[in-house]
Formats: structure tokens, sequence, C-alpha cells
DNA sequence: GTCTATAGGGTGATAGAC
DNA sequence: GTCTATCACCCTATAGAC
């Protein structure tokens, strides 16, 4: 069980860095120093795989922001909680979230709307902490769907130029994209049409 | 020619629905009612389509925004049209957009090296005005790389949600962008920590 | 310009020996 | 648990007939 949860790290890796469909199940039993035969004693076949690495990210992203969001607390304290825990999993975990943002169209069946169900989940978990925000005058938003998918699509994108790039420290981010965010959507702030 | 350039259109659809490895020459073939054989009278690979879909984005982008990046205008003005260049290519042409924010790391030799050079103008484009921004004391920057990227990745990301969304107008969600990411990087907003 | 046939090499997955 | 051999099929690209 040890030994599977290394392939499946081990194929985050190699998915990250050549893409799911190129990447052979070949190279992943060379990566693991097993024959194909020996390969297929741990695993069920190489979607299995790619749905194990979306878990692995996802299950305690979820769990983390629900609590997050669950906590009593202000909205803006809450955005920047679930801000610096995303941007933790995108630079700690390159691959398996390079993995889980840039393959998820490759799940299929069940695997595939299982995933689309935690994804939204996440989304809808972002849009509460808004509304609420916008409840308690601390926000002042037009669009919530559209300015929830800003937020996201900010923080997400990391995932693209982290990929090889020096150190950066979550925390740090977090702080520079919610500065901007929180300043964007600030009750009383120039977008509000005052 | 002309057809030569639907073959790459079509191309794009499907590297956009399926993916580029996972895409046949077949399935091309079959799009464009050709057998493989005469499919290869049109097109040189499958690379090269990659490439010609990279280039029908990219080539009319630069050249937009290396114009707005030269008109005399404030820094401000500069960026909401960037975004709106930038929002406009990426709803009005999903599937060649999808594809080369995608799919542009299954490039490779000079078709890759060529456009990484056209992706890090593009980039330098934006921190130009990001910096002449901060030289006029339209706006209030820590980070000038990082900032770029935020504001980058809140419009890039696009990319991913907009596929089979109903309608959106890039004019309306580029001022929504604009309307929080220019409030976060004003000067004397809360971010720049006075 | 379009076709069929084929080269040369992959693919994911399984069977059965050890 | 690990191996080799193999199944059935797919791939990109080219040759050469029409």
């Amino acid at each position: 069980m040890v030994r599977r949860n290394e392939i499946v790290d081990l194929s985050a890796r190699l998915f990250a860095a050549n893409g799911y469909a190129a990447t052979g199940i070949r190279e992943i039993g060379d990566a693991a120093e097993l024959a194909r035969g020996a390969l297929y004693y741990y695993i069920d076949s190489k979607e299995s795989l790619l749905g194990e690495i979306h878990n692995r990210v996802m299950d305690p992203l979820l769990d983390q922001t629900r609590n997050i969001v669950g906590l009593k607390a202000s909205a803006t304290t809450r955005l920047r909680l679930i801000s610096e825990v995303l941007l933790t999993q995108i630079i700690e975990h390159q691959d398996h979230v390079w993995v889980f943002l840039h393959e998820y169209r490759s799940l299929t069946g069940e695997r595939r709307t299982t995933f689309k169900r935690k994804r939204d989940e996440f989304e809808n978990l972002i849009s509460d902490v808004l509304s609420a925000g916008v409840e308690s005058h601390e926000f002042q938003i037009d669009d919530l769907r559209l300015t929830m998918l800003a937020f996201l699509g900010m923080h997400n994108y990391t995932y693209q130029w982290i990929h090889g790039a020096s150190a950066v420290d979550p925390v740090k981010l977090s702080k520079l994209y919610c500065d901007i965010f929180l300043a964007g959507i600030a009750a009383g702030s120039p977008g509000d049409g005052v």
C-alpha cells in the first residue's frame, strides 16, 4: 500500500512533465523499476492513477476550506485563509496540482462526475464567503459568479508559471493576491458605481 | 490555401475538445472528409497544425498589444485596452486559445522557442505598462513580476470556464476584472503598506 | 488532389510461468 | 510479487497507383 502511493506520486511527476495522454504505462513502470506486468499488480488502470492524483489534492483542500468557511470570522479573514490554503497546495504539491488543473478532462465516467462535484463544492464555498461579505457590507459585488471566477483564476493560474520557478512563499503570494482582490471588491471602492 | 486554413481551424476544435495528444490524425482527416494520404497533401505534420493554431492567436494579439502600449495615454487606460483585446481573443476564438494556453508544451524545437519568445514579449509589454503606471504615480506595486502574473492569471484562466458557458461579453468581463485589479493596485490603496 | 496499402513503432492491459 | 510473452489495436507518416 505504501508502494502504491509511491507509484501515484511518481505518476504525478511524469504526467505533469509530459502530459497524461503522452505518458506511457511503460514509462511509469520504468520509473517505478517494475515491468508492466508487475505494475498492474499495484494499479487497476492508467486512469485510476489519474483519479487518485486528483483525490490526493482535492480532498484535503475541500476539508480545510469547509473548516475555514465554518469559522466565526469576517468574510475578509476567511477569504484570506482560503487563499493561503489554496496557494499552499498549488506551491507545495506542484505536480499533483498541475495534473488536477490540467488533465481533469481525461477522467471519464464516475471518476469524472465525482471530481466535478468536488470542484463545484469548492467554488460554491468561495461564493458563500463572498456572499457573506456582501451581507456584512464588507464587499460590494455586482456579479457574484464572475467575481468568484476572477478570484479563482488569479490563484489557479499560478500552477502555470510556478513550475520550475524559484521558491515562492505561499503566504507572501497570498497576501499579494488578496491585497489586490480585496481592495478591488471593498465596499466604497471605485468599482461599485457610486 | 483556403482549405488548409479550414483544416487548421477544425483541428483547433478537435484539440480543444479532446486534447492534442489524444486526437489522432485520422480524426482530423474524418472531420475534413479526407483520407489520411490526402490530408498530408495539405499539412506537413500534426505538430505543424499545432504551431499554426498558436500563431493564429498570438500574432494578432501581439500586434494589437504593441500598438496599445505605444499610445499616448495613461497606464490605466492602456491596461484596460490590453484587457479588452486579450479577453476578446479568449472569448471569440475559444478553441484556438484553449489550444495555445493548454497545449503549448507539445511544441518542440524551433516552434517551441519561437512561441516562448512571443509569450515573453507579451508579458513584458504588460509589465512595461505597469511600470509606467508606477512612474506616473497611478499605481503602487511591490513586486512587478508577480503583479503582472496576477493580472494575466485572472484573464487567462477565463479560457477554462468560458468553454460551453453561455455568451459572455468581453467588454463587460474586462470592466469587471479591471475594476478589481486597478482598485487593487491604485496608489494610496490599502495594499501599499501606508 | 485523392486514394489505398503499408511501414515501423507505439499503446493499455492480460495470461501464465516462476 | 515479479517476470516475459502476447493480444488486439492505435499511431504518424510515406509510397505509389489513379
